[in-house]
DNA sequence: TTGAAAGCGATACCAT
DNA sequence: ATGGTATCGCTTTCAA
């Protein structure tokens, strides 16, 4: 592959000009430009950002770590990242944390030695140095870092609130409340915004903590609705324990939503895709990922360390497992 | 941050013995070995991956391109790939052709300026000349590429025949075959597969198109059965459309398995969440990311561009959206 | 407007 | 066993 230093030779000037010429800094005449423009044609010649990259100490990689891309809510918002760095000219480069902290600082080394623009992290981990550490750009997303680290997020209490508040509208009086994981900060934001639906009202509830797996959600649900037949109501902390929540039912011989509604919550498509769909509490994905993007491209180019955060609103999908409100 | 001549500095010895020791290439006395390691540990140093791609001119990246990450087949394969990947020490970016050919183009491109080790490739495009273009080593997965390069995947013809047999076996007389976009080669073997299956059995059939996705299956499926309320069997080409013409069953009526039987064909998770569950022949998806993987660090470590492929066997996931075997 | 030359941080060849 | 140094391909002063 032909260098920059061929270009210059072959349009008779220096390396110096043509690269000029390249990052549109400083002068380039007409003729050399047009020179240059030719001698690139004929070399089909493409800088080498690795090059680049070590002369700038810069990139236009953007670090993306999930937990788990089989986990249905991180495609959408990959694709998000993605699509958007992509507008930007930005790179993504895909890690999955697998749910484990050393795989994660694994990639948060490896990421720094690439000399990445910047990384967006889904963190397993509550608090920490990653800030300090690298000093790498960096934005959380749906998992706040307490550090200074801006974050996006969805309004999870609210969202919570929201969800709670239509499934007793619609007649529920005894709610099995499927929480997430105690470890995650919006495992308790969304607990606050449940308690706080229920409180003053004539509501019999039950809270147990299922992980965000269909599977294990389904035995959970499924044991737990056996020794108390009496419950007409879930709410679930994910689209995939709701639909957990769902199969259980089902296999209970429970009717949907006449004797039992459920709500989930993410948004993803999963939910629309099972019988009877779900009513669930959306998450905006495709913003999330576009407003950490941002927020992170924004910081590399401006330099600036902002200290902002993003809350962003979900929104109620009413499907089908939940009954035609009747206040 | 520290780099190698600060720790040869700090060593006492030159940045050769230090890139010596690196790489374990050639020797370094046991003296300097302790001097360099005490000296990293204390400079907290970590190598450039820049700088060495760019003096190897080689990188431990390699290039995955997809179609669609929101595709749920998709997601599993990527993990798979990263999961692969990451045990070999190579680190994956991830690139959403979005069925786009120009993207393609340009993610080629890009990866290419990076020195990628290695590209992945699940290509849009039937034929044309990646491989003498950028000249690095490639698989292509899931759809060939018709060229030399190595290809991985699932034995479409065998599989689509086996899901066929099934649905005939299980009582289907009239069977609409959905097929997947006729572009796809996959979607040729799987008609062959299906047609293989009819041969001589006196079965009705009919052969639409669908594009693999939920919303447009469901819509075409919807209005077909309604032309032709005969129908008892359904082979679909994908999961997502099979789940589509699952949710138009539902719209219409149709007791499944009873009066509609549905075979889908990737084996994702979205098959087992789907009420009733959906009776798929399901590709080993993580063996096809694996294999695609292995095969090419074995080009990019043994300088071999290997000219096998590797045809993976499908199985059949016999689940609800079938009746009991009854020859 | 342009060019020479010093980095950027490693590798690897050639001496010693 | 170790060190000096050219080299990878580009950016970026500093002079001219």
């Amino acid at each position: 592959m032909a260098n920059i230093s061929d270009v210059a030779k072959k349009a008779n000037v220096s390396v110096a000009t043509v690269s000029r010429y390249l990052n549109e800094s400083g002068y380039v005449g007409k003729k050399s430009r047009a020179a240059i423009e030719c001698a690139i044609k004929e070399l089909n010649y493409t800088p080498s950002e690795v090059a680049r990259s070590l002369s700038t100490k810069q990139s236009d990689l953007i670090g993306l770590i999930i937990p788990d891309i089989k986990n249905p809510f991180f495609p959408e918002l990959a694709r998000a990242v993605e699509d958007t760095a992509f507008k930007y000219g930005y790179t993504v480069i895909l890690c999955n944390s697998d749910e484990n902290v050393e795989k994660e600082q694994h990639y948060l080394q490896t990421l720094s030695k690439k000399y990445v623009a910047g990384i967006i992290l889904t963190s397993i981990i509550d608090s920490d140095k990653h800030n300090n550490e690298f000093n790498i750009p960096m934005v959380a997303l749906d998992r706040p870092l307490d550090l200074d680290i801006p974050t996006v997020t969805t309004d999870n209490q609210k969202g919570s609130k929201l969800g709670t508040d239509y499934l007793i509208q619609s007649g529920a009086t005894s709610i099995l409340c499927l929480t997430g994981p105690t470890t995650l900060s919006s495992t308790k934001l969304r607990l606050d915004g449940f308690l706080q639906a229920i409180e003053g009202r004539q509501i019999e509830t039950h809270i147990i903590e299922s992980p965000y797996d269909f599977e294990a959600a389904q035995q959970i649900v499924f044991e737990y609705i056996q020794g108390h037949p009496d419950i007409n109501g879930i709410f679930a902390f994910s689209d995939a324990s709701a639909i957990g929540a769902l199969k259980a039912a089902h296999r209970l011989g429970k009717k949907i939503p006449e004797q039992l509604q459920i709500v989930g919550f993410d948004g993803t498509q999963m939910g629309e895709v099972v019988t009877p769909s779900l009513t669930t509490v959306a998450q905006n994905i495709y913003k999330l990922g576009e407003a950490a993007t941002e927020m992170l491209i924004q910081q590399i180019e401006g330099k600036t360390i902002l200290n902002v955060s993003k809350c962003i609103d979900p929104q109620l999908y009413i499907r089908e497992t939940t009954r035609k409100e009747s206040t």
